[in-house]
DNA sequence: GTATCATCTGGTGTTAACACCAAGTCAATA
DNA sequence: TATTGACTTGGTGTTAACACCAGATGATAC
């Protein structure tokens, strides 16, 4: 797969792709001998994986660091899972968050319609 | 009240205080004669309301608008409701999607958990 | 063979949202 | 009265996460 379908298939723009495989946020992709990406359904895991991740705020620095142990083999299984724990926990704080400022511009927005009776 | 205690309150920098009303998030504050900020009820009604949004990620514009429209009177209701609603919806939006986010990463780390049994 | 592509690498530019700094003012204190 | 300390403004620096650009290469179309 080009980098071009890869693009189109996940809605990112081609800069991205290179950006994140420069910076290991996915494994080295695999090239055509001329040096030309040609992504396959490993790579393309990552990259949705990666890109789902990305699109909620997990920092790019935590992915790096796990897609790095991940390079590494089973021996680092239960630092990535306390790593994706950490995750975890973080993404329920800010959820639990974001609802609790939910409901209070809920309710500033019902105070707008009772003003509106008046 | 005195920038360094109100900074104290909230938990933000005085840098940030400054630059909250240099932009128009918050409306002006109060001054004493020799031109030092003297924060009242309503100034820290506005900075704790503005800082609970920007913690959620509203972003700074949306937030200058909303105070620009306030500080144009009770004709602007209208439009700051369809505001706030516009942003409740975006929350509503981008909680289902860390909601998502969230049960994916549980059970990636389920996995986890299934392999180290075997 | 040459014009047209898509791709490559390496480097620089951008944006949001502050953080930091310097030079000046003023009030209180020793 | 001299020093200390908090505050002021105006300006520059920082960081993350890409976006954009230029020049070179290699395959394909004509």
């Amino acid at each position: 797969m080009l980098i071009s379908e890869v693009s189109e298939k996940y809605s990112m723009t081609q800069d991205t792709l290179r950006y994140y495989e420069r910076v290991g946020l996915i494994p080295p992709v695999p090239r055509k001998p001329n040096g030309i990406r040609d992504y396959d359904d490993y790579s393309c895991g990552w990259i949705e994986f990666i890109h789902c991740m990305r699109k909620t705020g997990v920092p790019v620095e935590v992915l790096v660091e796990y897609v790095r142990l991940y390079q590494q083999g089973s021996k680092t299984k239960e630092i990535r899972k306390e790593l994706l724990l950490t995750e975890l926990n973080r993404l329920d704080d800010r959820i639990a968050n974001l609802q609790a400022t939910r409901e209070r511009l809920a309710s500033k927005i019902e105070n707008y319609d009772d003003l509106e009776k008046s």
